[in-house]
DNA sequence: ACTCGGGCTAAGC
DNA sequence: GCTTAGCCCGAGT
């Protein structure tokens, strides 16, 4: 185990107390207090009588006077002096009580935001407390409120991720000037800005909410910036393409909008969400000609008494046993306890005992009428149907039983420790994998998180598309490599950011693609297929607004995954034990430098800290930050430029930095984005100076001749993090299968250029190694 | 011996 | 899941 920091450490990056640690990474220490358990019994009426004549009696306070009295010593034999005390007080002083409860509730709810804002305040930019009082600072963040400039002042609220500040233009005190205050209460909300100022008290000549948790300090602005451009406007007259088919008398094309002036047309974007939401609508309820038939999710107690039929498949039985035994229906991952009574004659002997002996995963089908548990009844009431159990009365079988196993699925079941054979993360294919419930709980997973993400992006405003992977013709913007289909030229694309960014400049805010992604494997240098997530999202003020989305993109994923899938987190845990995923709910956001720094402190020398870490160099900061922070997620923002793609806009604040970002978890990084450079001669400039020239820049030439709007984005394998939630080391095990199939095809198809060179990654990496050994 | 103030938690809603 | 009330504790009167 990671050794415990001191509570309330203090470093470059967090301040955060071993309470609030423990909250945030959910490692709470459960404490067993060494005492026996105390019944609480409750106080009688009789009791109270005699407690309240005691007190009438005797007087209050007079408690061992009462307790000595023989009219009421029988009665309160059970209780003490103290117990009178409590009780009185209980009874009289009731309102009084509940008024403390309340403030200390109170009291308790502020620590908790003090702690918060402890937490989050030493992160970077957003560092603000009292302990700068007095410091001149600078904050950077979105403009949430203003109140106008009244009486010579004003304030602006900015917002950084859910901690705000309120920055007051005091043009009073010449701390700035009037026109200046006038025109920044003036900007629209959600501007983003930063102020540069005097952290200080607030004044009550401030008016205005004063409830965000930051208001114990604001800042005295004397410099403002503006972060960002506003878009230029558009080249292409948009109205064209957004006529109807009447009046350009020509079929619309369905397809994926490229030109640029296609794009923003209604029409296109219709289509666009049409296929996304068929997507999602595209499960299918199913009908049974029976009308007692109910899936096993839908049995409850209310149906009790119902004769009603269930199916499914037999997931444990108990034999019968003074005449009374069981079988457990599994039915995806709901499971209900059907009863076989032969002692009331519900069933014969014979049929429950045939029942009991079946093969497990045996199809069947049971009549019977929906009941409470019995204890007669033994084992396991753990099942989540085991409010209500079946007394069966029929039984059916559904085609065949299964024919004894070809391979004992528990051998598939065993964790590796038996097995002693690394656990296969793939698509389950033989019929021991898929009967599997780890497997089952994988694919489950998977399932969810993309259902999640989708979620996500929809309630973000987000437009979900295809873009085209396999493309006819003899090149694409950036093909990933080119086939031959039958004597066809064809290309199959990377995954075509192109298209995306074609939605954006349309004016789709913000797009998203899950589909395949095409890549090399970086170990086996191979063609892989993976599940990828894309986004390219507009930017208004700051690369930041990326970075922040993605962190509020996973960890939504991460919680409603440990939420809605606990039962397969579970039943992997059970074979193949993890440690749960340690992770932030906000803030894990940290500086390159501060990264590098926190490397050095550890006594690691980056070998090349102007081109980022090398593998070796993330595992070990991922190390570090799991230690002292316990978070095994985290992402690093102003990453170098040396290490970024040409594409990548440079910072403009940060010296050899680029407005890019990675993402890590468990160490590894899983994802990398960043601001997409749109000024030509800036992408000229540095292409040049990376030696990308001609085909392999693309379509970033498409990109640059028309007026892109601020934009960035990122894209990750979305099979890679949610294994990596279940696994601690080698995720490259994921999506094996797909890969396989994807190089079979490629190579049936026949790797080969127009000029019948081979040009596939592959062919052109033995050549790079070639040209290496000359 | 008792009060005050408050923490902990079983039990009840 | 949240609140209440029974039980307990330490410091002070």
């Amino acid at each position: 185990m990671a050794s415990k920091p001191n509570s309330e450490t203090t470093s470059l990056l967090f301040t955060v107390s071993e309470e609030r640690r423990a909250v945030l990474t959910g490692n709470v220490e459960v404490v067993t207090p060494n005492t026996t358990v105390v019944k609480k019994k409750k106080w009688t009426k009789e009791e109270n009588e005699a407690l309240e004549a005691g007190v009438e009696k005797h007087g209050f306070g007079k408690w061992s006077e009462i307790k000595k009295d023989p009219s009421y010593a029988d009665i309160l034999s059970e209780r003490t002096n103290v117990d009178f005390k409590d009780k009185f007080r209980n009874v009289h002083d009731s309102e009084k009580l509940a008024l403390q409860r309340a403030s200390r509730k109170e009291v308790k709810k502020q620590k908790e935001i003090e702690r918060r804002l402890a937490f989050a305040t030493a992160v970077a930019e957003a560092a603000v407390n009292e302990s700068l009082m007095d410091r001149r600072i600078t904050v950077r963040g979105v403009v949430a409120s203003t109140t106008h400039v009244i009486k010579e002042i004003g304030s602006v609220v900015l917002k950084e991720g859910e901690f705000t500040i309120k920055c007051v233009l005091n043009t009073a005190d010449n701390l700035i000037r009037p026109q200046d205050a006038k025109d920044v209460t003036n900007f629209a909300e959600h501007s983003y800005l930063a102020f540069q100022g005097v952290v200080s008290l607030p004044s009550t000549r401030i008016k205005g909410s004063m409830k965000n948790i930051s208001q114990k300090v604001v800042l005295q602005v004397s410099q403002i910036y503006g972060i960002g451009k506003t878009l230029p406007p558009a080249p292409v007259e948009t109205d064209t393409s957004a006529r109807s088919e009447a009046v350009i008398e020509k079929d619309m094309e369905v397809g994926e909008p490229s030109r640029v002036s296609d794009v923003p047309a209604p029409a296109n974007q219709k289509r666009v969400q049409a296929f996304v939401s068929a997507l999602a609508e595209a499960a299918v309820s199913i009908e049974d000609s029976d009308p007692n038939l109910f899936p096993v999710e839908k049995v409850d107690e209310s149906m009790f008494g119902r004769k009603i039929s269930v199916r499914g498949e037999v997931a444990s039985t108990i034999h019968v046993h003074r005449r009374i035994g069981s079988v457990v229906l599994k039915e995806g991952e709901f499971s209900i306890r059907c009863v076989l009574n032969t002692a009331d004659d519900l069933i014969g002997l014979q049929d429950a005992k045939d029942v009991t002996n079946l093969a497990e995963h045996s199809y069947l089908a049971l009549e019977g009428v929906v009941s409470l548990p019995d204890t007669r009844v033994q084992g396991s009431m753990k099942d989540l149907s085991q409010q209500v159990v079946i007394l069966v009365g029929k039984i059916y079988g559904i085609g065949k039983t299964l024919p004894p196993a070809p391979v004992e699925t528990n051998t598939a079941a065993r964790s590796e420790a038996f097995v002693e054979k690394p656990m296969e993360v793939g698509v389950p294919s033989r019929v021991s994998d898929v009967l599997e419930l780890v497997n089952q709980g994988i694919l489950r997973i998977q399932s969810c998180a993309e259902l999640v993400l989708r979620e996500f992006f929809s309630s973000r405003k987000f437009i979900g598309m295809r873009t085209q992977k396999l493309i006819a013709g003899s090149s694409s913007g950036a093909p990933f490599c080119k086939l031959n289909w039958e004597g066809y030229p064809t290309c199959l694309a990377h995954s075509p950011q192109f298209a995306r960014q074609m939605a954006i400049r349309g004016g789709s805010e913000r797009v998203f693609e899950i589909g395949p992604v095409f890549k090399e494997d970086s170990i086996s240098k191979q063609l892989c297929e993976y599940t990828g997530v894309d986004v390219e999202m507009r930017i208004d003020r700051h690369y930041f607004e990326v970075v922040e989305f993605v962190e509020s993109l996973f960890v939504d994923m991460f919680n409603k995954l440990h939420e809605k899938c606990k039962e397969d987190f579970q039943a992997i845990q059970n074979q193949h034990p993890y440690e749960k995923l340690k992770y932030f709910q906000f803030n894990a956001k940290v500086p390159f430098d501060v990264g590098l720094q926190l490397l050095e402190n550890a006594g690691t020398k980056v070998i090349h800290p102007l081109r980022g870490l090398n593998p070796e160099e993330e595992r070990k900061l991922g190390k570090i930050v799991l230690e002292e922070y316990e978070t095994e997620f985290y992402i690093l923002y102003d990453c170098p430029s040396a290490g970024s793609t040409f594409y990548t806009k440079q910072s403009p604040d940060v010296h050899h930095s680029s407005n890019s970002f990675d993402v890590f978890l468990r160490g590894k990084k899983i994802l990398s984005g960043g601001e997409r450079e749109i000024d030509p001669d800036a992408l000229y400039s540095r292409a040049a100076d990376l030696k990308i020239s001609g085909t392999d820049l693309g379509d970033w030439d498409s990109v640059c001749t028309c007026t892109m709007p601020r934009h960035g984005g990122f894209g990750v394998d979305l099979n890679q993090v949610t294994t990596m939630l279940f696994s601690t080391n080698d995720t490259d095990k994921a999506g094996v299968d797909g890969k396989e199939a994807a190089v079979k095809g490629i190579e049936a198809a026949g790797v080969q250029s127009k000029d019948g060179k081979d040009t596939s990654r592959k062919a052109r990496n033995k050549a790079r190694v070639k040209d290496k050994g000359k």
